[in-house]
DNA sequence: TTGATAATGATAATGATTATCAATGATAGC
DNA sequence: GCTATCATTGATAATCATTATCATTATCAA
């Protein structure tokens, strides 16, 4: 989905209006980024003060159920993280998510085609999307608590 | 982990009461399930009328800290579910999540090794354990609307 | 320009989960 | 068994992210 595809974009019997601009405008610039609804709502304040974040939130509702925008959380107990959704059409992809610094970081490979041909084989279940994270320690933080040398 | 090792569970530092103990029987006689909170707290006020919500909440976070039981949300705005973590040591084992009945059913097989492999490889992430969720449509629910014949 | 109606902002409501707290219960030591 | 100690309970208030409500305002097709 390239930006041009995504600036002209009037969301389909949605009204374009200044605020709905300026989410999106923030959500375009912040590619690879997981953010919650409050990060983007204070991204936002920078260039609309009066702005309240109930529209975000409607908004980002709006942005979900379009498409555009994909909603993970990546611990129980945090909030729900919101990133722009460039890989339309093909599954969700999968996220590494640093247990020590908290960083979450996009995986472009899918490679679970074979598990889902096993999947609908051995139970019968036919896999239309999936989600896939993994926990760990990224590799900053494995270099921190390396010795150095 | 046998049952007559989960009897015995004293929960180290915990003491035994009757409330507790009610609640481990009801996960232990439920398993493969999935409950939420309140699905506990009914099937344990069978029993005990008197039971609060509240206990039931403090008990299930006590069992997952100790382990005992795992915690998962298998849809955005649903309520968590808990069931006996049956593997413990191990990583999380996979679900198979139905988008028309409902029904999440447990995988046994693991079959990420070779994924892991390549994370740490490719991004040096070091992975700790994971969660893997399949999104479809189970086999019961697919025949229900196949033709007859 | 205007009318229909979608969107906004302020704020109240929701709902699952946690915290509070006085009363009760479990258990170790006597 | 009795008691003191301290965890646990039940009732209920608080929390907090997200939604709903509603009067006002903005968009846009005609
Ligand atoms: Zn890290
Ligand atoms: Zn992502
Ligand atoms: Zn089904
Ligand atoms: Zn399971």
């Amino acid at each position: 989905m390239k930006n041009s595809e995504i600036k002209k974009l009037n969301l389909e019997g949605h009204k374009s209006t200044r605020q709905r601009q300026l989410i999106l405008d923030v959500i375009r610039s912040k590619r690879g980024i997981h953010m919650t609804a409050e990060e983007i709502y204070n991204y936002v304040k920078k260039k609309d003060e009066k702005i309240g974040i109930a529209t975000v939130y409607r908004n980002i509702k709006i942005l979900e159920e379009e498409g555009i925008l994909l909603k993970a959380r990546f611990k129980e107990g945090t909030t729900a993280c919101y990133e722009l959704c460039e890989w339309s059409g093909s599954h969700t992809h999968h996220h590494l998510v640093c247990l020590r610094c908290g960083k979450v970081s996009d995986m472009e490979q899918d490679l679970l085609g074979t598990i889902e041909a096993l999947v609908a084989d051995t139970k019968g279940f036919k896999t239309t999307d999936h989600r896939l994270d993994f926990y760990g320690i990224c590799g900053e933080c494995q270099k921190e608590t390396e010795p150095k040398g």
